[in-house]
DNA sequence: GCACAATAGATGCAAACGCATTTAATGCTT
DNA sequence: AAGCATTAAATGCGTTTGCATCTATTGTGC
């Protein structure tokens, strides 16, 4: 690897930088204000209420399982999932197979509270993210029906 | 904006959040363990040597422009440049123009320090973001020698 | 020149994180 | 079945962070 494609890599790794601090800032500032949730918590809940199929019944996921896909250590979001439980927006059963695991799943009022604060969510991606999209930059694999075609 | 364009922009953020993630674990693991560096401190510590332009003398920052660069507020880079001081990686200098300000300078050593980390820095760039890069995705303005012509 | 808003940086404080360890349950080997 | 490595989650602990506040200096209006 020679210099310039080191140069290139280190710019981009800023960018990433500059995107990810001022998205998640965003997020946090306007989630807290507007909803008491933090970052982590709201994609927490994202996560428990994507896991519901269409069935009625709320889906079950281990710490462990959360944990990789919100990126965080199991111990933080060991307390995180306690945070959540102390708020009503999450409840842990006992896992019968396994009973050292335990189930997360989300409440009623958990369902609610992450239904409010998605248009909020939303609204900061689209107002701080979209703007670098626009190049087809920094944009996950395109799906069929692109917004940019151009 | 659609479903769609929502859609995608979630998708942008995930993928941001998940290279994030990736990237800064495995730079905050190497750095720390070969070289006791943070990555913060590392960033910071590669501004102020950017700094230098051609001439001998280091260059001097103000405390709040460093932090604007560096994506931290204003007190976490004044403990940090309160920790680098302490490892003797960086001086603190009265402003004489204004003296309610600090410049804040490299050191012989500070130097030494992030020339030894820089090669384990740009190592973990190119192992964890280089292969993302590969479609002109999340990549920053493309320069006229492209790293994959194909 | 003197009071008062504004600015630069330091510091008290509480929240959230990761690492290491602990506790409890499982599974594997003999 | 007993013993031991393994795994899931909780917890102790130290570090880093941001917000709010404090201190010191500068600039501004009167």
């Amino acid at each position: 690897m020679n210099d310039v494609d080191t140069d290139f890599v280190v710019l981009a790794w800023r960018e990433l930088l500059a995107r990810h601090a001022e998205v998640s800032c965003a997020l946090e500032r306007e989630l807290s204000d507007k909803h008491g949730l933090g970052v982590s918590e709201f994609e927490v809940l994202e996560r428990l209420v994507e896991g519901e199929p269409s069935c009625a019944e709320p889906a079950k996921f281990r710490v462990q399982g959360l944990a990789d896909q919100v990126h965080l250590s199991q111990s933080a979001l060991s307390r995180l999932i306690a945070r959540l439980e102390r708020e009503g927006l999450v409840a842990r059963a006992m896992c019968e197979a396994d009973r050292r695991g335990v189930f997360v799943q989300i409440t009623e009022e958990g369902r609610r509270r992450h239904a409010e604060a998605t248009p909020t969510h939303r609204a900061v991606l689209s107002a701080h993210l979209s703007p670098h999209l626009a190049n087809g930059r920094c944009a996950p694999r395109a799906t069929d029906e692109s917004p940019h075609p151009a």
